[in-house]
DNA sequence: CATGATGTCTGACTTTAGTCAGGCATATTA
DNA sequence: TAATATGCCTGACTAAAGTCAGACATCATG
């Protein structure tokens, strides 16, 4: 009853059984559940037939029915691949984006029913977040992005709002050196945003400069996607990126009140060195020769 | 992407893939999924035919065939009940324990698994908890209990490490007045304890004494169940018990230090007395006349 | 340009899930 | 005790999901 296994398997019967009345409330669209997924999976932007037989898990023969299924309700139009003509490629039609709006609606809908019947949202939210960033860990994409992007932007936020949590003194960016977008961008340097099914749980930026090394900035992790080693993960995406480059030296300055940070760095290659810049809120600085 | 319903569906996605996985595990005892659940049902201590079919939402016709396959697989025989020869009670036979268990074997092991893979285990735990409580609210059940069964004695433990993190002091029972058994049994006193899934997410204690009143004592509500008005719940059904019992005045004694417990007392009718005891923790106390 | 590989499609299935109308035995009630 | 209700069962269906073999067009390669 109070094993953390039992624990596990509460938490499965409990989910099991609202993830079925969701799917539920997907058949009162008036067609099964099979083409139902299909269509939304076109309408979240998979197009390739193949993508979403795999997504899915279908059959190709079963696959080809649904869409056969929704060519005929006039939702779905298929054409071959550019590139290779055996490859199809769906797209929804008008009247099938239509469709696909009713079902966002829908889903939308107890989404947030089940948030206003609940008091403790932020906890429940970030309970959320943990559990599905857990599930999806396997799945989570390392993109390279322009720092300037919506996604690497709400990192960066997160990540400010989490350091003046953190510092005694608080944190004001500005305060800090600028982080220049153009030297976090290839060729001088790039920036890394670990996405989670659609949700960002990670950044980290390269950024070069002149001085002979390029700088590792701004690595942060989600709280709820802690204990993944999506830091490690992360760090090492950026080493082979600055290998790519050319680099020879990283440095990275950190301050001791985030322990997990230093910890990481020296345990995979860098070295303690003495202060090389006159930022105010660093008192750590690394380096690592590629 | 980062408004709270995306965060919803998010969670929804990865969940509803995740519990996908389990349903395929258990097709790998080469019966279907129906008839597994059944299995299941039975082996968790439903009995009553009408019982399981209610809980697993099945037709009747389709509940009795998924009954006859199993028992045409010896796995389960039924009789008629006791009371009432129409209905009739389900039980495994030795072979159906045996393939009960291998499902329970699967089950559990698919949760350790997830379990090593995280770091984050406690954390994952709790956010388990939390959504699972939020999930199954409309089935939490309040059943009374003697003080030292299984459940109520796990909930005291609960009470007393929460009493003693949020004491400035630190908390030791045997400092407190004795919690004693005997007068929160029927007919002095009685010990409600309420169950999420077979989970104890909270409890309360009525104690009959000497003095022309009972008290309230022992009133928890597990974190992850908090925002659920599962104190409200505990406290009327406690109220309705002492009428039940002929007592016409309760009291309580609190701390200050537990605010959502003074607000939901004086929410509800109680009104604040003096000091009525010496028991060295309480600095608030109540009254109510039914 | 022949050969084999790949991606999709169709036809011909099977299995699983689910529905509905009665039937039968047993209980309840007027 | 006759009428009615209840619980489970069977037969006869339908719909949905899934499987498999082979057809066909297209692509990659020696």
């Amino acid at each position: 009853m109070l094993d953390p296994v039992s624990r596990v398997r509460r938490f499965n019967r409990a989910v099991t059984s609202a993830v079925g009345a969701l799917d539920t409330s997907f058949l009162g669209r008036g067609r099964p559940l099979g083409a139902a997924r299909v269509l939304n999976a076109i309408g979240h932007g998979r197009s390739d037939v193949a993508e979403i037989r795999d997504y899915l898990g279908l059959d190709s023969g079963l696959m080809s029915r649904l869409l056969r299924s929704l060519e005929d309700e006039g939702l779905v139009e298929t054409i071959a691949h550019e590139d290779d003509a055996r490859r199809r490629v769906a797209t929804l039609t008008r009247a099938g984006r239509r469709e696909f709006a009713a079902y966002e609606a829908l889903s939308n809908t107890q989404a947030e029913s089940f948030l206003a019947q609940h008091s403790q949202r932020e906890a429940l939210l970030a309970a959320m977040d943990l559990i599905a960033s857990a599930l999806t860990r396997e799945r989570v994409t390392l993109d390279e992005m322009d720092p300037r992007s919506e996604q690497a932007r709400y990192c960066l936020g997160e990540y400010y709002g989490e350091l003046g949590r953190r510092f005694k003194q608080g944190f004001d960016v500005s305060l800090s050196r600028d982080p220049d977008a153009k030297d976090m961008r290839r060729p001088r340097g790039t920036f890394i945003v670990a996405i989670s099914d659609t949700l960002p749980i990670g950044c980290v930026g390269l950024k070069g400069t002149d001085h002979g090394y390029a700088e590792i900035k701004r690595l942060w992790v989600a709280p709820a996607a802690r204990g993944l080693r999506l830091g490690r993960r992360l760090m090492e995406m950026t080493e082979d990126a600055a290998r790519g480059l050319g680099i020879k030296l990283l440095r990275l300055d950190t301050n001791s009140a985030l322990a997990e940070a230093g910890q990481l760095y020296r345990r995979s290659g860098w070295s303690e060195i003495p202060r090389f810049n006159d930022d105010p809120y660093p008192d750590l600085f690394f380096e690592k020769r590629l």
